[in-house]
DNA sequence: GTCTATAGGTAGATAGAC
DNA sequence: GTCTATCTACCTATAGAC
């Protein structure tokens, strides 16, 4: 259920067509989504996204961003969380991801990913909207990774390295329909962090 | 100049237009490149596209992603070959690469990536060939690690990891346009690939 | 406030002059 | 074989009925 969801029932209007958009969005990019699209796949009227979205397809796709990325960093940091080893825990993780990732044909993997590429050039309002989300992840790692890392830097270089070898490896597993991408990425990341842990004084 | 320039003078008219769709879709994807902006940036008719690629818009992409591709995994080849030792050419090479990304405004990167994720759900050619220009990177990537890295499977997992951190990187310092993913990116890979010469039955 | 119809513009694709 | 004009379909956005 969406995050403005009512306390029981069908998702209010907005909510809705905020998560067809997500999935839309993470689906086919951002000028590869139609809102005539969105609005059918919402079950609601075409004129339903401009009377919630008066900004148009930029505030939809804005707002998408922003709240989809937020729930998504929070759902990896969970999971980070259901495993008391950190090493394992990683590891685990990335298992996971592997599972949901095959389990909906390779479709639904970072929601903010496909839009970020295409925005980064292009449209300054929705670049800094995914760079926000990105610094956001960056920075919840960094205070996960400080938990068994004391040296700042090397958790915040971790945190960097577990969201840009997660985003290479489900681009890279969605092209290739394979699992053999994120179980590397994982192995690589458990290796960085027992490197970290255990020899605190070199660069990680 | 284009692969299939000309010995002296401009590029013929298909060189322009696949040189043009290669900047084009590095910068805006798919969707969100035009074949009308395609001619007007190559400086060729429009009528010409369809001439050279009567396939339209599919064919002239697939054959940029299939060029481009294979010309971006040479270049990075040839750059790891600069340095000698072999952890300091693959940090070499992410300074490279964010000297680059910084001197082009953080616009030109992989010129796929955003093609990939956007095609990966939508269109079975383009994603068979994304699928098969990261499978060619993966394998020669796999062979320069065995050089120092004796065990294959290390080796791959290597290569794997080079390519879907640097992926990462590109998507993270374009969005936030800063170079500190590209750096904690190359120290990632420097100390994975230490970590597996200096101890090869540990995995990597 | 929900929903339909449509305007204005641009997309990919094609026909045909030269 | 180079180039222009145009077709149909779809896009975002808006006007206005209910």
């Amino acid at each position: 259920m969406g995050q403005h969801g009512q306390e029981q029932g069908r998702p209010d209007t907005r909510t809705r067509i905020q998560d067809a958009a997500t999935e839309l969005f993470r689906r086919n990019g951002y000028s590869g989504t139609g809102l005539k699209r969105i609005a059918a796949e919402a079950d609601a009227p075409f004129g339903s996204i401009y009377h919630f979205f008066p900004g148009g397809k930029q505030q939809l796709t804005e707002e998408t961003i922003r709240t989809a990325g937020a729930a998504y960093g929070r759902m990896v940091l969970a999971l980070l969380d259901t495993v008391a080893d950190p090493v394992e825990s990683v590891a685990h993780a990335f298992e996971a991801a592997a599972d949901d990732l095959e389990a909906t044909g390779y479709a639904d993997a970072c929601p903010i990913a496909a839009v970020a590429l295409e925005v980064a050039s292009t449209n300054e309002t929705l670049r800094v909207a995914t760079a926000d989300i990105f610094t956001e992840w960056v920075g919840a790692g960094e205070q996960w990774f400080a938990r068994w890392v004391p040296d700042p830097g090397a958790a915040r270089s971790l945190a960097h390295s577990l969201i840009m070898i997660l985003e290479g490896a489900f681009m890279l597993s969605r092209a290739t329909r394979d699992r053999e991408p994120l179980r590397a990425a994982g192995q690589s990341m458990a290796v960085l962090l027992r490197s970290a842990i255990e020899q605190p004084g070199r660069p990680s």
